[in-house]
DNA sequence: TATTAGCACTCCTCACAAATGAGTGCTAAT
DNA sequence: ATTAGCACTCATTTGTGAGGAGTGCTAATA
């Protein structure tokens, strides 16, 4: 079902025309605003076809049409190819970026914010997530009598740290044991692969050790499992009032709710871990709040690694190539400046 | 200037009408539903008298009346000193609060959420912030070969840290001199102190130090100074949806974006650090997006030690007794996790 | 003197109807 | 295959009139 030339050239028409001002739009109005040669009658007749193909939808019969969320697939799957990354980054702002900015989390949560500045969506980032890094070392460090903290480094950059209470003083020298045993024995693993396979070898080696250690020994290793905290990062929520489709307060309140449930937010993005570029419009989306939108997403990575996620979400009356373009730079850049400042 | 007993009966009766209905109210409703025992009429000529007295206002000609931010204050200041703290914490759910909970930040953010939920307005709170408490110890992990975190304990149970960027290697006994010099310089006092006082003091008595102390020690006291940070948590910002006063979209856009705005509502919240419960109604609040909310805040203490904040933010037509009792449990209660989970 | 009943007046709100206009679908001519 | 023409549809806008809640004033009452 191959549409011919002259249908796309009306379906792409008709998209950047709706992208733009959010209105229906109707023959006549095509064939003055874009000149494809042909009057507004056979206009008429292509729009009505690309209707039938389920492409184009009528709010009500006597209004112009507006693109459905196959014609959003459609045009997205012709332009993805075609977009080159076009960086968006000067010297200047990377250096304003970085002012500062000791942790990684910092630098995630600021290109939250300047995509979102740049696109005037919805921007959306996840930090990078332990669990799938491999630890390059774990350090334990006393806080005071009753509390630890364990440090934990990993190949991309985050550290993090855990804070334990103990049952009962530990002294140094035995932190300096279960430290080097957990060094040996978990060093070049990730968080994923402890879960499953280390809980258990661990807990058998400890029976030829002191007593001190075999108690605490299960409380860090539990402390890691619990692990799976990424914190997800967002801004420019309420760009969503620019857009006159979300002039309609419950709307509004919907998709408003739905970016306040952050548990919730972070499940879908960590539920696909593919890479590239990822586009999901309108009713491909699972949350029903979110049906009238596009999430446009995509991983920063080291080196190929996946190690977190960054995207944007708006109406699917969004300007796609720009985002998209967007998504990319800022992804890119990300990888590269987790590379340069916190390797 | 005092107003009768009956003239404050009546604007009671508005003020607790148009807390509930939000509809300005008239006097034949007034003389129905609470019985004062004269006519619609006599409460008519006591309206007219407390709205030249500014306790009321007229949206309209023909309309009923609403209070003015200063019938709140009035009403606010005669039910403060009435309220006692109603204990609203069950053991299940403090359990539920501490379950997981190693860092301070997880247990605040998770009673804003709460604060949310039992009062139905949007909550924020404040986790502890480090300037203002006094240091228990520094130290120092060596992360990699170019990066060090800087451990700070504090006597509030706050436990920052930072990672530093050094530009050479750091031997393990060169941190040692420097983790027991911080130590013994800066235990007992507050980070606020030390940016004043020490930078100075500690400067000059390096020069009897080795070269690499001199290169790096600045690089932490400096680490120390640019730590203003607390960080602010909110939940329940959607809530405002609930009041018909925000059915408008440009007053819900307004209210959202300022709350967006972390840092301005950061700025806001720190600026008075008196103690005690502190009401802002309406037009006493500075920023103009807010001057239709009342913003109910409290500190949080240890030993009486201000430690952090956590409030309120809704329509200056809020319940305010209710708001004002849960703001306090909630004080209370935090404060005493703190201290006993934290210390 | 304080209270109350009565009534004219104000002004918002709602419902209904008519006018407007953008757009469609069909038919017949090119 | 394309186009001009025209009747028809339907959301939106505008206008009008009725209804109703509430006020403010005046005169009667306790």
């Amino acid at each position: 079902m191959a549409l011919d030339k002259r249908k796309l050239q009306v379906l792409h028409a008709i998209i950047q025309s709706y992208i733009i001002t959010a209105e229906p739009i109707g023959s006549r109005t095509i064939s003055k605003k874009f000149d494809l040669g042909v009057s507004s009658a056979t206009i008429r007749n292509e729009m009505s076809d690309l209707e039938e193909l389920g492409f184009l939808v009528k709010p009500h019969t006597s209004s112009g049409r507006i693109p459905s969320d196959k014609a959003y697939r459609l045009y997205v799957n012709t332009i993805v190819p075609m977009i080159d990354i076009d960086p968006l980054f000067s010297k200047l702002q990377i250096d304003a970026l970085m002012d500062n900015d000791e942790h990684i989390e910092n630098l995630v949560e600021n290109m939250a914010k300047l995509l979102s500045k740049v696109t005037n969506y919805t921007a959306i980032a996840i930090s990078p997530q332990v669990n799938k890094s491999t630890i390059k070392s774990i350090q334990l460090v006393t806080i005071d009598e009753s509390r630890i903290m364990v440090v934990l480094v990993t190949d991309s950059g985050v550290v993090k740290n855990k804070i334990l209470k103990l049952e009962e003083e530990i002294d140094y020298h035995t932190l300096g044991i279960i430290t080097n045993f957990l060094n040996t024995e978990l060093r070049g693993h990730t968080v994923d692969e402890i879960n499953k396979d280390f809980s258990e070898k661990i807990t058998k080696e400890l029976y030829s050790m002191s007593s001190p250690i075999i108690k605490i020994m299960p409380i860090i290793i539990n402390s890691l499992e619990g692990n799976e905290e990424s914190s997800l990062y967002m801004d420019g929520v309420t760009n969503i009032f620019n857009f006159p489709e979300y002039n309609d307060m419950n709307r509004a309140k919907e998709f408003l709710s739905f970016m306040e449930d952050k548990e919730n937010l972070l499940a879908m993005l960590l539920r696909d871990n593919s890479e590239g570029i990822k586009v999901m419009i309108g009713t491909e989306n699972q949350h029903e709040a979110i049906k009238t939108c596009s999430v446009i997403t995509t991983d920063y990575n080291i080196d190929g690694k996946i190690i977190g996620k960054i995207g944007v979400i708006g109406p699917t009356r969004m300007d796609y190539e720009k985002v998209i373009n967007s998504v990319k730079s800022f992804s890119l850049e990300l990888g590269d400046l987790v590379d340069k400042y916190f390797l």
